[in-house]
DNA sequence: ATGTAC
């Protein structure tokens, strides 16, 4: 007897282990292996009848999963979607608008709003903010949980030299996907001391990793760059003119994704009769275990990403000597709680930058395009979000296929830029143009600085720039 | 996004 025989007769997860458990007293009770498994096969039947018996447990485990399933299947999608707003309509392709039409039919679903930005992803499109009740969707915030911005503005003027600017990323920074930060070079951090480590056999399993990875950038869209911080006016007391500045985009890296991979699967299990488009939607219902769990290990994940941040930050400034006049921080892949009219719902924002009245924000345009430091103007009807960048106009694939490298590097050339890395699927002319995206979303933030990037460091893509 | 399943 062992764990294959179990599972061949249907049983699932924790049903698994106590399953086999009761058959390992019933074998020492002297039963054959065949009785065992016509027993286990009754238990599975009917779980409601073995309560006082030595599969009591087995039986209460297997009425608790049903009683999931139930919960799962009880509310169909809506026929229609709920109403939502979009902003600029004229910018987003229609796969990424039927994607959020199919979110806010679900029961679950209760608000949305759709980014300038907005393109096709997984379950909920990038650009999608979803208010939901009661209820988080794995997919809702993304596979790279936590993921964000940050920039330093350095005391400094804007003329360090190209050449050191490269050195200091290429000593500082690690990008590209599994790397880790040299065991001698790896510094502590306090999200790595956090008690919610210990709570989940997934979070133990996955500490070892991230404290691996660690301060480090990873690949895709990722990237740390040294820029120009142009402040028109005096702002968050600092004088108008020009500053050298630091922006890097990172996550939670393998941990998030793990994370991220683990409980979708568990989200879909829970949900095997959801209709087959809506499946990558699939919900934990938050009075649940695994709810809980969830949000506890993603509410890590948005921590520890931007305790990476924080990490490439310090070393670069200890690099360059200085302590920044200003650094500002923003997760735009997370799901928060938060009060929509007289409701506490979750919001997630996959690809959306939080954007409540007064709270500053960055929206990176591309390697090549400015960024900008943004001031939420708190618009309810956008759940207080604004886009996250200016969105992909290509796939990646399409972008490969399509642009011609003599083109992006003259794009670079133009503007003065220095890649370490990057990517024919990362070049500009893969995204929107930032200006129509910031364009689109005046009611939602309001301009406070723009930062140009000058020595941009990527992971390598798959064809070199 | 990640480097392929506790």
């Amino acid at each position: 007897m062992n764990g294959k025989h179990i599972t061949k007769l249907g049983f699932q997860k924790k049903a698994v282990g106590l399953a086999l458990a009761a058959a390992q007293i019933r074998g020492q009770a002297g039963l054959g292996q065949a009785e065992i498994l016509g027993e286990l096969r009754g238990v599975l039947a009917a779980p409601s009848e073995y309560g006082g018996s030595v599969y009591a447990e087995l039986a209460a485990e297997l009425l608790a999963q049903q009683e999931q399933e139930r919960r799962g299947q009880s509310a169909p999608l809506r026929d229609s979607p709920l109403p939502y707003s979009v902003w600029g309509a004229d910018l987003i392709e229609p796969g990424a608008t039927a994607q959020m039409d199919m979110a806010m039919r679900l029961p679950v679903a209760r608000a949305g709003a759709l980014m300038p930005d907005a393109h096709v992803g997984y379950g909920l499109p990038i650009g999608g903010v979803l208010a939901t009740e009661g209820a988080v969707i794995p997919y809702g915030v993304g596979v790279d949980i936590g993921c964000s911005m940050m920039l330093s503005v350095y005391p400094l003027p804007a003329d360090l030299k190209a050449a050191e600017a490269r050195q200091l990323l290429l000593k500082h920074t690690r990008f590209g996907a599994g790397v880790s930060f040299e065991k001698r070079e790896r510094q502590d951090h306090e999200v790595l001391h956090d008690p919610a480590w210990q709570d989940q056999a997934l979070l133990k399993y996955l500490h070892a990793k991230a404290a691996e990875q660690i301060g480090t950038s990873g690949s895709g869209n990722h990237f740390a760059e040294f820029g120009s911080f142009r402040l028109a006016q005096p702002d968050l007391g600092l004088e108008a003119g020009e500053y050298l500045a630091l922006l890097t985009h990172s996550g939670s890296r393998g941990f998030g994704a793990q994370v991220a991979g683990h409980f979708t699967r568990v989200a879909e299990q829970r949900h095997k009769r959801l209709d087959p488009a809506a499946k990558k939607l699939a919900w934990l219902d938050l009075d649940t275990e695994e709810g809980q769990a969830y949000w506890q290990a993603m509410t890590l994940a948005g921590r520890y990403a931007l305790a990476n941040h924080e990490q490439i930050h310090g070393r670069l400034a200890r690099a360059l000597g200085v302590t920044p006049l200003l650094n500002v921080s923003n997760s735009h892949n997370l799901a928060w709680k938060q009060q929509v009219g007289d409701r506490e719902l979750v919001v997630h924002r996959k690809g959306a930058t939080p954007a409540e009245a007064g709270r500053l924000g960055l929206i990176p345009g591309s390697m090549a395009d400015p960024g900008y430091l943004v001031r939420g103007r708190g618009h309810a009807a956008a759940l207080a979000s604004a886009s996250h960048g200016a969105g992909r106009q290509l796939g990646r694939k399409a972008a490969e296929r399509s642009l011609v490298k003599g083109d992006v590097q003259r794009y670079l050339e133009q503007r003065g830029i220095t890649l370490i890395g990057g990517g024919v699927d990362e070049a500009p002319q893969a995204y929107k143009r930032i200006e129509d995206v910031l364009a689109r979303q005046s009611d939602l933030v309001e301009t406070v600085g723009e930062f140009m990037p000058r020595v941009v460091r990527m992971d390598t893509g798959s064809q070199d720039i």
